[in-house]
RNA sequence: GGAGAGGUGCCUGAGUGGAUUAAAGGGAUGGUUUCGAAAACCAUUGUGAAGAAAUUCACCGUGAGUUCGAAUCUCACUCUCUCCGCCA
């Protein structure tokens, strides 16, 4: 959500961002809407005025006639302020409604493109192996060394099911570890998060109302979140946080529930994309300043960079356009890992940050030095995805005898270092 | 699942129809005092909106209702606590 007034003061960048983002959004429409609401309100503050001035009279009044003719008198005012109360009503709910929906706008650096196929490599890392034999994909070595069972998985869990199994269960084990080792000796608070939420948090975050689809549901009306970012940024909702607190870092644990509705064709097959998986996430709460907003953005990039360099994934960092923004996302980085049975880059990890669209949802602020009170900022990135990342990490070090390699980070957190039939 | 109690400001906590939005205490900030501090005393101490300003409006968990008038009465929701039952 943005200000109001900077809506007001600047519509034609709105207008520009959704043009960007690819985000239908009508703003002069707003703007009507705005603009009656708030001649509407002065209309009824005035009446207020008047009716609470009324009242006084009415307890000051000396006899009860006196009480009965300004009684009267209200009457009439009345019937006038409940009919302009109720229009009031509409416009303050379609008011609301319009401003979740304002798209928040790019960076200046942020390239303009339709989809992620116009974003732009800034960075790679690793050398990306040769192989002097036919490779597996990550389903044939783990199917191959029986530690994911796809079969057993849908039969149980239906389209995109699947259970992790021996070396791969007591890696993905490891590898939490060893990212929560490197994030909390940063300073990263870490947190073991609910997943399930109430409404008002997704609707913080910014995955409601605009992505209705892409979460579960419960019965009771709770959803599932797709991320911890969801609950740890409603944690500190409503709080005021003290400046010399800030920034405030944690990085959470949690099971995350994806619909993928948008994407049935895509990556049916293997742990790529599926509707459960596990996740460490960095979210981040700040000052109210763009530089920092930066500077700490970069930063949690690098550490996401260092978690993969530690595994020894090669990966590259993609500046992603401004059509493969959210609605919230001032600007976003996508990490890809080289995934060598399909020749690309395949996303691990995602790092954006927003300024003030999500806090001023979540009403998260706190209290300068001077003691005046501002909107936090907030960003957030990946600190590892699994099963995901296990496809870089399985295909990237298979042997030419069907074993892998495990990267050394991960050998003091494990009983092996490899994987063998 | 059953029974009950409750949600008031930065905190504790009073307030069952009208008083500068809210008693009292604590905290915080400023001042007096002091070589300095503590103590004591005095003062200040919510947020948002409209306006150049005076000022006005809204807000006592959330939403509706009753009333000329609601922190206070009614209903729904939500959250917290206590007890019983079930349970990893």
């Amino acid at each position: 959500m943005l200000d109001i007034k900077f809506i007001r003061d600047y519509p034609g960048l709105i207008k520009e961002a959704s043009r960007k983002k690819k985000i239908k959004f009508d703003v002069e429409y707003l703007l009507d809407v705005d603009r009656k609401r708030k001649e509407l309100m002065k209309l009824i503050e005035e009446l207020n005025a008047i009716k609470n001035q009324a009242n006084k009279r009415i307890q000051l009044a000396e006899s009860e006639e006196a009480r009965k003719t300004i009684i009267a008198q209200m009457r009439e005012l009345d019937v006038n302020s409940d009919m302009q109360n109720k229009e009031f009503k509409k416009l303050d709910e379609e008011f609301k409604r319009l401003m979740l929906l304002v798209p928040n706008i790019p960076d200046e650096s942020v390239p303009e493109g339709d989809s992620d196929l116009d974003n732009v490599e800034i960075r790679k890392w690793g050398k990306i192996p040769e192989f002097n034999f036919p490779i597996k994909d990550h389903i044939e070595l783990a199917k191959d060394l029986d530690i994911i069972d796809f079969e057993r998985g849908s039969e149980v869990a239906g389209f995109r099911g699947y259970f992790l199994k021996k070396q791969a269960a007591l890696i993905c084990m490891a590898i939490w570890h060893y990212t929560t080792d490197i994030l909390s000796k940063k300073g990263f608070i870490p947190m073991i998060t609910p997943s399930l939420v109430k409404e008002e948090a997704l609707r913080g975050t910014g995955y409601l109302p605009q992505q209705e689809d892409e979460v579960y549901r419960a019965t009771d009306g709770m959803y599932l979140a797709g991320t911890s970012e969801v609950p740890i940024m409603s944690y500190h909702a409503g709080e005021t946080l003290k400046e010399e607190d800030l920034p405030l870092k944690y990085t959470g644990f949690s099971s995350c529930f994806r619909t993928e509705v948008g994407s049935y064709g895509k990556d049916t097959q293997g742990i790529f994309r599926v509707h459960e998986f596990m996740k460490i996430e960095q979210v981040v709460l700040c000052e109210n300043n763009k530089e920092e907003s930066i500077r700490l953005h970069e930063e949690i990039t690098r550490n996401a960079e260092e978690i993969l360099q530690g595994l020894e994934i090669p990966y590259h960092v993609v500046l992603n356009c401004t059509g493969d923004l959210g609605l919230g996302q001032v600007k976003k980085y996508d990490i890809e890992a080289w995934v060598p049975s399909q020749k690309k880059y395949r996303e691990t990890h995602s790092s954006s940050y927003f300024f003030d669209f999500q806090t001023r949802r979540l009403n998260i602020k706190y209290k300068t030095n001077q003691g005046e009170t501002k909107l936090a900022y907030s960003l957030n990135n990946t600190g590892i995805a699994t099963p995901r990342v296990l496809i870089p990490l399985l295909e990237n070090n298979q042997q030419k005898d069907g074993s892998i390699k495990i990267p050394k980070a991960l050998h003091k957190y494990l009983g092996f270092k490899e994987i063998k039939k």
